[in-house]
DNA sequence: GCCCAGGAGTGTG
DNA sequence: CACACTCATGGG
């Protein structure tokens, strides 16, 4: 029976570090913008990047992979998931003339927003309305789990458009959908690769449109796509937990539409940072419920 | 059992 | 524009 820890002590597995400050990996990777990494016992990051298997472990001011040897570019791979680019003291420099952001702030310097994949970040948000974090996971473990190709260990890969298409509704309901599963029905009837590269180079608030067009999308979702999928900073999605934060911190109510134009005039061109930080500290405060973050260890 | 959730679609005032 | 209502379901 394969441990859990098994992969770490493959000696075939290929090792390098990774040289990307700040970054806090329970912070990064536990907080919700993502659904598919795991923290294992030994206080490491496991999850799928495209179709590769990474291992992440902190090691002192540094972050050790552990990839399976064989593809070259795994080092780019994953210091772009971890947008490796973003100048994190000049994006807190901007955003910290912002008194009430800039007070909880210094505290979260290592969260980075995470590029995903834009095929599975769409799907994810799709499949993220009205369900919780811990749900939202299962629902993506389930589709890979059923439509995902092995990688290692009995992780599987985010089942690419082609093959959901072997996927009936009904199929789709019974991985725990829900009314969510006409939707991605739909969405992977409607949106072929072709169409994912020509959003790739459109700015923010043509994507914004085009993706708004898409079935299950509403604002919230063309957001959190733009932003995690597409790498728009600029996008700042509002949840239940962002209009909390943005009553209690900033009296701001109102429509979607009214709280974004606040955001955007207050946070600009990083409005996308400031939702994370508002985020991770409006949940903070209420432990209760749902999963909190970095210490639970899953499955 | 009860409550809530990284909402969207549709209809109405 | 703004609301109100419905949608289906698992995790806390």
């Amino acid at each position: 029976m394969a441990t859990r820890d098994e992969q770490n002590r493959d000696v075939s597995l290929r090792k390098f570090s990774l040289d990307i400050r700040p970054l806090d990996l329970d912070l990064t990777l536990g907080c919700g913008q993502t659904f598919r990494w795991r923290k294992l016992p030994d206080g490491s990051w496991r999850g799928p990047v495209s179709d590769q298997l990474v291992t992440l472990k902190p090691n002192g001011k540094t972050v050790q992979a552990l990839v399976k040897p064989g593809r070259r570019d795994a080092d780019d791979l994953v210091s772009n998931y971890l947008r490796a680019d973003d100048d994190i003291d000049r994006i807190q420099r901007v955003l910290g003339r912002d008194k009430i952001l800039a007070r909880g702030m210094r505290d979260v310097r290592g969260l980075r927003i995470v590029k995903m994949d834009e095929w599975e970040c769409l799907v994810s948000y799709l499949l993220a309305t009205f369900a919780n974090i811990p749900r939202i996971s299962g629902m993506v473990e389930t589709l890979a789990g059923k439509y995902g190709k092995d990688i290692a260990d009995g992780i599987k890969t985010f089942p690419r458009r082609a093959q959901l298409g072997k996927a009936s509704e009904r199929d789709l309901v019974r991985c725990g959908l829900g009314y969510r599963a006409g939707y991605l029905a739909e969405l992977r009837d409607t949106v072929d690769d072709r169409r994912l590269e020509d959003l790739t180079r459109m700015d923010y608030r043509e994507l914004r449109g085009e993706l708004l067009e898409l079935p299950g999308v509403g604002e919230k979702v063309a957001d959190c796509v733009s932003l995690f999928g597409f790498g728009k900073l600029e996008a700042f999605p509002i949840d239940v937990w962002m209009e909390r934060a943005l009553s209690r911190l900033y009296g701001q109510k109102g429509s979607y539409r009214r709280l974004r134009e606040f955001a955007g005039e207050r946070f600009g061109q990083y409005a996308g940072y400031a939702q994370e930080y508002l985020y991770y500290n409006e949940r903070l405060r209420f432990p209760r419920g749902e999963c909190c973050f970095s210490d639970k260890t899953r499955r």
